[in-house]
Order: structure tokens, then sequence, then C-alpha cells
RNA sequence: GGAGAAAUGGCAGAGUGGUCGAAUGCGGCGGUCUUGAAAACCGUUGAGGGUCACACCUCCGGGGGUUCGAAUCCCUCUUUCUCCGCCA
């Protein structure tokens, strides 16, 4: 009963901001044939959901049509009753003015239906994926996901190995206990060279990513509903974020929400583009429903820290960028020196929102098993749709902008990483270039 | 938290019931003049829907209402500013 209400309310407030909704009309008329195709890598079938949305956009414009007649004989004749009372001829504007009534119920009508139309629209736009690229892998799971890359060879550490969580008790860096005394599971306290590395890693990406060009930026853990719509966690994955009931605001899972929504609802020049930032935040999930060995110690929290680059690309150029953005998580882990891999997702695990996205993934070598650690996505205009961003370009015309994000890069995995990794009988080596930030050479 | 004021086009700023999608200025774009630039002058310049293109419709912070007719009147929400209080 809450849970529909909240959902309702949510969903009313989309439409009244007149977010459109991810996929654009007009490309399912013109590319129906080709869609419905790459959705089947997916395993998703659109065929019948795209005639019902090219139906309902049918009515939609033959209702917008009728009203904006009635509309306009209704304006016609209240300039003409103005002129009539103006001229003192009373009577005469009395008599139009009972023509007026008919046409202000047919408008009442016909614009119940023109909203419902559009709502019914929306609704179901709502529910259909982003387009795979012609580059994404058909496939179910996890198991789909295309390796493209492969840095080093899976180390073999010595016998007598521990993982991370061990590490982390034996030399007193992460506190899994203390952080659910405080807060509850799923919320560490790092202490002393722990914290201290946690904040070494953070300055380290975030110079990188400045370096690359990126613009760092300080944004709000905490965003609004329009916020949350507009990046597409809400309302299908409310569940996942964090409420604050009172003030009405969500934590954020990742700084994409507020860093992304700065560009909601604007008009750019083709000159601004490319826009991009970095920014770092701490990031909350509540992640309901996981279990078992998957989630102990560092694997998956309800409170992270992230620094995440995002960018807004100009139509032609998003391919290349994100093959950029590859490039450069890559170079990042190469310098920190971990194992490491990169899978093209398949349609199966692809992200609703994306249209291609490679997953980097750091050997954990105590788990015996791959962590993913960044996650990077062109999500081309199905995110910039419902934002309502986009820019005029060289020949003056509107269009959508593109995005793309990726995380460079989560820490919690990456720290894991680094722990099992560089554990030696007498410590934990600090990665070469983590030293400087970090003050010592070994934990 | 208390009291007051305000919200109009990229910006500034008029407009308090009827050809107002909105004066004017700045900015932007195009042109004249100039070797080039500046100045000056002329023209042009909001967004969304719709159409082959027009027509036409919608939008003056959001939502609702009064009226034949609302930027203009009423209700409500939000935001901003000023003053007071509290505070890292």
């Amino acid at each position: 009963m809450f849970k529909l209400g909240l959902f309702s309310v949510a969903f009313m407030y989309f439409c009244r901001l007149k977010f459109k909704a991810m996929l654009h009309v007009t490309d399912i008329r013109d590319h129906k044939e080709d869609y419905i195709n790459a959705l089947t890598k997916r395993n998703f079938d659109a065929t019948e959901m795209f005639e019902q949305v090219l139906s309902l956009d049918e009515k939609r414009r033959s209702t917008q049509a009728s009203l904006d007649n009635t509309l306009a004989e209704s304006n016609k004749l209240s300039k003409e009753i103005g002129m009539l009372f103006k001229n003192g001829e009373a009577q005469k504007a009395n008599l139009l003015k009972e023509r007026t009534g008919k046409l202000k119920e047919d408008s009442k009508n016909l614009q119940e239906v023109l909203n419902a139309t559009v709502e019914e629209l929306d609704q179901l736009l709502y529910t259909i994926p982003n387009i795979p690229q012609a580059s994404v892998p058909a496939g179910k799971s996890d198991e789909d996901n295309e390796e493209v890359f492969r840095k080093g060879d899976v180390p073999v550490l010595a016998e007598g190995s521990l993982p991370h969580w061990e590490l982390a008790k034996k030399y007193d860096i992460i506190d899994f206990e203390l952080g659910t005394k405080v807060t509850g599971a799923g919320f560490p306290i790092y202490k002393g060279k722990g914290a201290r590395l946690q904040r070494a890693l953070i300055n380290y990406f975030l110079d990188k990513n400045t370096a690359a060009g990126y613009n760092e930026v300080q944004v709000p853990h905490l965003v609004n509903e329009a916020s949350g719509f507009g990046t597409g966690q809400l309302p299908d994955k409310e569940g996942q974020m964090y409420h604050v009931g009172v003030d009405d605001l969500y934590l954020i899972p990742t700084a994409e929400v507020p860093v992304t929504n700065m560009f909601r609802d604007s008009l750019l020049e083709e000159k601004d583009l490319p826009i991009t930032c970095t920014g770092y935040t701490p990031c909350f999930r509540r992640e309901a429903g996981s279990y078992g060995a998957h989630v102990r110690g560092l694997n998956r929290l309800h409170q992270f820290d992230k620094v995440e680059i995002v960018r807004i690309e100009k139509a032609e150029d998003s391919d290349a960028a994100l093959d950029g953005m590859v490039e450069h998580v890559k170079m990042i882990l190469d310098e920190l020196k971990l194992p490491y891999r990169i899978l093209r997702l398949c349609g199966g695990d692809l992200g609703f929102t994306s249209s291609l996205t490679y997953d980097f993934e750091v050997f954990s070598t105590a788990q015996d098993r791959w962590l993913e650690i960044s996650s990077v996505s062109n999500f081309k205009t199905f995110q910039a749709n419902r934002l309502k961003l986009r820019y005029r370009d060289a020949e003056g015309n509107k269009q959508l902008a593109h995005t793309l994000n990726g995380s460079s890069l989560a820490l919690p995995r990456v720290l894991a990483g680094i722990l099992e990794n560089y554990q030696t009988e007498d410590g934990i080596t600090i990665p070469e270039v983590l030293v400087p930030y970090c003050g010592f050479d070994k934990i």
C-alpha cells in the first residue's frame, strides 16, 4: 500500500516534469526493425510494444490536433468578444459567449484524453531498455560476457596467503564489526594506514582524471526526486537508494546522479562540448537481498567511496569517447600493477540504460575470483532524452547529446585487490605510485 | 525557526484583465561602411508540439482556480533576496 502510493506519487511527478521517456518515438518509427533485432540480444521482444508505442503516438498526435483546433476557435471567439465589448456591443458579445461554453467542455475532454494517452505512452516507453550497439554480444548472463583484454597472468600467491578481510584484521586497518556497531553491516570503519590508503587512492584517482582533462567537481551527496528520475534510478530502482523521508531526498548511489543532473534541462552550444567531469563521492546502496561469501569483507558494501568520470559528447564523438575512457582506466590499473581484465557486457548483463558497457575486473587472488571495479558505459541519447539535455549543432539544429560515464575507480575492491595481491610475509607493500600519496611504503 | 519582498526571453528590465509570446537596453548572429578591426547604421535573434511547408496550439517559477478572455486577479507549493534568531 505504502509502496504503491510512493510509486504513483513518484510517477505523477515524473509526468508533471514532462521528462520524455527514454527512447525517442521518432527513432522507434525510423528504425523499428533494427531496434527489434538489436533488442533480441537482451532477450527482449519489443515487437508488440513498438506497435503499441506507434499507435499511441498516432493517437497522441491526432488528439493534440483536435485540441489545438478547438482552442484556436475558442481563442478567436474570445478576441471577437473583446472587440465587441470595446465597441459597446454587449448584446452581441453575450450571444457569442454561449458558444464558448461548448468549446470549453470539448477542450477539457480532449485534454484529458491527451493526458491519459501521453501517460500511457510514457509508461510504456519507460519499460523498454536502451538499444544495444552492434558490438554487444548476445547472451543471458554474466557468463556470456566477452573478455576483450587481460593484463598479466593471474598471480599465484604464496602458501598461507589471506583474503583481504583477514589482512584487514591482522593489520588493524579496517574494522567491520565496529562499523556494524555504529551503523550496521556493510558500513566498515577504516583505521590508521587503512584510512590513509583510502584517502591516497581518492587523491591519486582524482589527480589522474584531472591530468587527463576532466574537470573536478564536488557535488551534493543527497539529491531530489527529479534528479533520481533524470538518470533513471527512479522509479524502478527506488529500492536501491536510501530515502530520507522527512525531506524527500535520496542518498546518491553514485556520483553519476548529481553530476549528470547538473546538465538536466539544458541547451548547450556545440562549442561547449565535450563536457567532462570527475568527482569523488561516497556512494550509498541498499542492495537488499545479497548474502553469502560474495558480500564478505569489502566485496559489497552499503557505503563505499568512488571517483567517477562523466562525459557529455556530440553524437558523432561518443563512440571514440568511450574508447578513450577505457584507455584511461586501463592506464590507471597498469600503474597500480594489478591483474585485471576487461569485459564487454553481453545483452543480458547490460544495464537498462546502457547501449555498450565495459566492465573492469581486478583479480582477487585470495578469493580466486574477479571483482568488478569499474563500469564504463555509453548511454547514447537514452539519458539525454529524459534529462532534456540537448545541444545546438553546427547547422543550428537542436539535438540530444550523448552521455557517458565510468568509475575511475571504485575504492573498496581496488583496496581489496591491493591488500591481497601485494601481501608479503612481512606486510603489505604499497604500490609505487601510491607511496607519495600515503607517506609510507608498507603496512 | 520568525518577519517582509520578489520570481518575466542568454542577461538586465517594462508590462496589473483583451491583437502580449511579451516594450526597451545589453549580448548573439547576418549585413553596410573599412585594407582589417572598432564605432555607427540596417536587419535578425526564446522554447516545446504540430505540418512536406504553412496554419495553428502550449509555455511569463510549479500546480490548481475565477473569467468569454490571465504574465496581469484568487488559492497553494517551491525557490531566491533582505532583516532577526541559531550555527560548522
